[in-house]
RNA sequence: GGGCGGGUAGCUCAGUUGGGAGAGCAUCGGCCUUACAAGCCGAGGGUCACAGGUUCAAGCCCUGUUCCGCCUACCA
């Protein structure tokens, strides 16, 4: 039996823990008996926490994994975690430093010994915050991208694509962040146009008279320059270019040169070359064999080629500068400028350009290979607008800067020889030089991109280098549900190391979600305050209710906001399940549905109404859930459990339960409900399962492992169900008159319904019950379709019925009149409308005839209806 | 600069080959009808951003305008 109020706290974790006793997540490499469907995760950091986007993105997966493990999958859901090794590193130097020490105190190895230490003790937070929201993983499968089979896998592609001169070491610019103290890629620098100026300041030739003056957003490089450039083409400096001019402040004789790159409108059209602190003047630089002088340390502050500058901060050298150049007549102007910043997306200080030597995966030759399998769809990308973003990065990929100058994470498997310089890329630890044969060996301190490892997931944390059993089976997984934000940090690599290492697709399906966003539409920042914890939903409002909220969310392709009014609503809805399930429940006691064999002459109309209407939305469910529209599935089970079932159904089943087919309509009741929960299960695991264990009827020990409901052709009744909803109608329109004339509930009519055929009479007559229940209604006379039509009545008209309401004694004329003068103006205008069309020789020539028809009948519908009002109208007046 | 998405009821948003404008919440009126007042019954409310075009027919397709949001970019 179901305790009087749904309480989450009751159920939640009682049924997970049995789940996991069951050990029904766990997917069997061996079962060669099914089909397979797989999923892996896409790691959280381990430090994290649960947010919102996990919290969609991991009710999204879990409702795929257990959708098909019902429908008979050997569903693998792969969980794991990601070492994050700045955003972690990041987070344990933070806890240190509130103890004094830092990670130099400590040392590498101890400090790694620390995160090790850190991520015991915190790292299965996130894990159990999965589990509160039901993620049905096979936990056993667990994997961390620092394990020692992934790190395994990582050493063995790096060396790989080193030895085909795929990865490569050279000296680049770089984003650097001076805070991290580390290169960072491309994709994790984020940009933002500020408020600052355009400096333009005065190079002053180094023979005779004459200057060139220079514009620039960023005045402290100049220390660093090491010429001028012009366009070729410029007219105003043809004559300067091979001279040279004189550095300001430090005096150094630097050239003019000519390179095409220089744009002749910006400015003054001449631009200074600072090659260490710009990629373009980097490239310029290799160009035109220029010097190359690195002004700053690796913490932002100027050094020794910073002449007096050095030891001050980036920025306060900038100020500095300024004054001594306005001081000495150098700066000519000053102008506000919007200036794009790049700031680091982990610690967001401002992104330095850094020349360093740093490895890099040389990307375009395994983006081909990725950009292929998309285009012959052996990837689909969806929804399908992302497909063109895809293509459009993955065209024009730079390489990926893959080293990191910080100690947690994957150590770069690469020696230098102390002798000769060799360098060494192995994956085990070389005892020897290979060229010198020197034991004198220094290993690489730098370590890999987080994103290196995970873009090896679905084939590591499978086991590979092995050739697994779980490889086979569940390579490539069926579909990778993520948010859009990674599709170039994390799926694109996916792609590229997959193809590279499997020769085949990770993923059938992306399916990109999108991002989760407060009410009024804005990302969720720590700093905005307006932080959304699904863990606070889930206290408040259960993990049910606050999963079915994110799917009914989650339309495609658009943003996904939160809303605590909207959340609790879905509350409600979990409630009404409830509700409904003890009403179900306490009308079937001590009745078995296997003692009853089920044939369409012992179901009521409305039993057959009540399966057809099942039947469309299992229909109607598994393609929405097949074609991940998952709104589609939510709002269609929330309007069949609402609005069919228990606002129908449920009400028309209560006079049933006296009568003697009684039996057969528990069956139906308990039938139609318990599907429906099984339809439910996938999007509200929990309650659908503590119901579902109370019902009758059960062939399997859990909902999880029960099949999932399929279109039971035998019980559809099409031409039943529209036989039924003629007789909702009736009731409906004599609730509206009700409604709308202030009949109080309390009073029972009596009515007279006029039908167009004594088949519809007989069919009315036997289900009357329903109308005299529903409508609450004692008398109910039949008239002819020629008979005279009672005066002084209320009238509602459906397709196939008039019904009048004497209302003599009963209701006010005046609202009735009113009432209907709406209607007749309402149906007037749709009458026009449909007339319109229908007179239009081009709609009746080109239009499809079925549509023809359809609009057709549509009209003499109409006719009829307004026909009878305006009688109805007449008669109230005499 | 390039690209993408959006502007539909007071609010938040659905709307899948072009063919009767929808939901939830909010609002208004009436109900303790024995599963549920976290509920039931009924009702009101929209020139589908704007302007053109294609079509017999446009919220949906095309062009332009405008306003928002996001992604991307080596114009100092």
């Amino acid at each position: 039996m179901l305790h009087r109020e749904y309480d989450p706290k009751d159920i939640e974790q009682k049924w997970y823990d049995m789940w996991l006793k069951k050990n029904y997540f766990h997917a069997d490499e061996d079962d060669s008996d099914k089909p397979t469907y797989s999923i892996v995760i896409p790691p959280p950091n381990v430090t994290g926490v649960l947010h919102m986007g996990h919290a969609l993105n991991n009710t999204l997966q879990d409702i795929m994994i257990r959708y098909k493990r019902m429908d008979g999958y050997n569903a693998l859901w792969m969980p794991g975690t990601d070492h994050a090794g700045i955003a972690t590193q990041n987070v344990v130097e933070k806890y240190l430093a509130g103890k004094g020490v830092s990670r130099h105190d400590l040392g590498r190895d101890a400090f790694i010994d620390e995160v090790w230490r850190w991520r015991e003790k915190h790292g299965g937070l996130i894990i159990g915050q999965l589990k509160r929201l039901g993620a049905s993983c096979d936990w056993e499968r667990m994997r961390f991208t620092m394990d020692e089979g992934l790190s395994r896998a990582v050493r063995k592609v790096f060396v790989s694509l080193y030895d085909e001169g795929l990865i490569y070491r050279s000296d680049y610019i770089v984003n650097w962040c001076p805070r991290c103290h580390s290169a960072i890629s491309d994709l994790e620098v984020e940009h933002e146009e500020e408020d600052s100026f355009l400096w333009h300041i005065r190079y002053p030739l180094a023979d005779g008279d004459g200057e060139v003056v220079v514009a620039t957003t960023r005045p402290e490089t100049m220390l660093g320059d090491t010429c001028v450039a012009v366009n070729p083409s410029d007219e105003r400096y043809t004559d300067l270019v091979g001279k040279e001019v004189v550095l300001p402040i430090v005096n150094r004789r630097i050239p003019i040169v000519a390179d095409y790159v220089v744009d002749k409108e910006f400015g003054t059209g001449a631009v200074k070359i600072t090659p260490a602190h710009d990629l373009n003047d980097y490239e310029m630089s290799l160009r035109h064999g220029l010097e190359v002088i690195v002004i700053m340390d690796e913490s932002g502050i100027m050094n020794e080629n910073a002449g007096p500058y050095k030891g001050r901060d980036r920025f306060v050298c900038r100020k500095d500068l300024e004054t001594d150049l306005e001081e000495q007549g150098y700066l000519v102007d000053r102008t506000p400028y919007r200036v794009p910043v790049g700031k680091c997306y982990r610690c967001k200080s401002v992104i330095e350009p850094y020349l360093s030597k740093q490895w890099f995966v040389r990307t375009k030759p395994l983006a081909e290979e990725a950009i292929k399998a998309v285009q012959e769809s052996r990837t689909r990308i969806l929804p399908k607008q992302w497909e063109k973003t895809y293509y459009e990065w993955m065209n024009n990929i730079r390489d990926w800067c893959i080293s990191r100058q910080i100690w947690w994470g994957h150590r770069i498997p690469a020696w230098y020889c102390e002798d000769c310089g060799e360098v060494i890329v192995s994956e085990t630890e070389p005892g020897a030089c290979s060229s010198c044969s020197s034991a004198n060996l220094r290993q690489e301190t730098d370590v890999l991109d987080t994103w290196f490892s995970s873009g090896l997931w679905p084939f590591s944390t499978m086991g590979w280098p092995d050739n697994t059993k779980a490889l086979q089976k569940f390579y490539p997984t069926a579909v990778l549900i993520t948010g859009f934000d990674i599709l170039f940090f994390w799926v694109a690599r996916m792609m590229m190391m997959g193809i590279k290492f499997m020769g085949d697709v990770p993923f059938g399906d992306v399916y990109l979600h999108a991002l989760v966003r407060d009410e009024q539409g804005q990302k969720m920042s720590k700093s905005k305050g307006n932080i959304v914890d699904p863990i606070d939903e889930m206290d408040q409002y259960g993990a049910d209710a606050f999963r079915f909220a994110l799917t009914a969310f989650a339309a495609m392709g658009r943003d996904v906001r939160v809303s605590d009014k909207r959340i609790q609503g879905y509350r409600f809805f979990i409630n009404k399940i409830w509700n409904a399930g003890k009403f179900v429940l306490s009308n079937i006691e001590g009745f078995d549905p296997k003692s009853l064999s089920i044939s369409p002459d012992k179901l009521s109309l409305a039993d057959k109404w009540i399966l057809t209407e099942l039947n469309k939305t299992i229909r109607d469910t598994r393609s929405a859930l097949d074609e991940y529209r998952y709104n589609d599935a939510a709002d269609n089970l929330y309007q069949f459990t609402w609005h069919t079932f228990c606002d129908w159904y449920i009400e028309l089943s209560k006079p049933m339960m006296n009568e003697e087919n009684a039996p057969y309509t528990r069956w139906v009741l308990t039938h139609v409900y318990k599907t429906l929960l099984e339809l439910l299960h996938p999007i509200i695991p929990f309650v659908s399962e503590e119901i579902w264990q109370n019902l009758p009827g059960r062939t399997s020990e859990s909902i999880v492992v029960t099949q999932y409901p399929q279109v039971n052709h035998e019980l559809d009744f099409p031409d039943d169900a529209r036989m039924m909803e003629c007789l909702n109608d009736v009731i409906s329109g004599v609730r509206s008159i009700r409604g709308e004339t202030n009949i109080a509930p309390s009073l029972v009519l009596d009515i007279v319904l006029k039908v167009k055929s004594p088949d519809m009479e007989t069919l009315i007559g036997t289900y009357s019950v329903f109308i005299r229940e529903l409508a609450r209604v004692k008398g109910i006379v039949f008239i002819a379709e020629g008979a005279p039509r009672p005066r002084k009545c209320a009238l509602a008209v459906t397709s196939e019925v008039e019904v009048y309401v004497p209302l003599e004694g009963v209701i006010d004329l005046d609202k009735e009149k009113e009432r209907l003068d709406k209607l007749i103006a309402k149906t007037r205008k749709d009458l026009e409308a449909k007339q319109k069309k229908l007179e239009n020789k081009g709609f009746l020539e080109k239009a499809k005839p079925e549509i023809v028809e359809e609009q057709v009948r549509l009209k003499e519908e109409l006719d009829f209806m307004l026909e009878r009002l305006l009688k109805a109208h007449a008669l109230l007046e005499g």
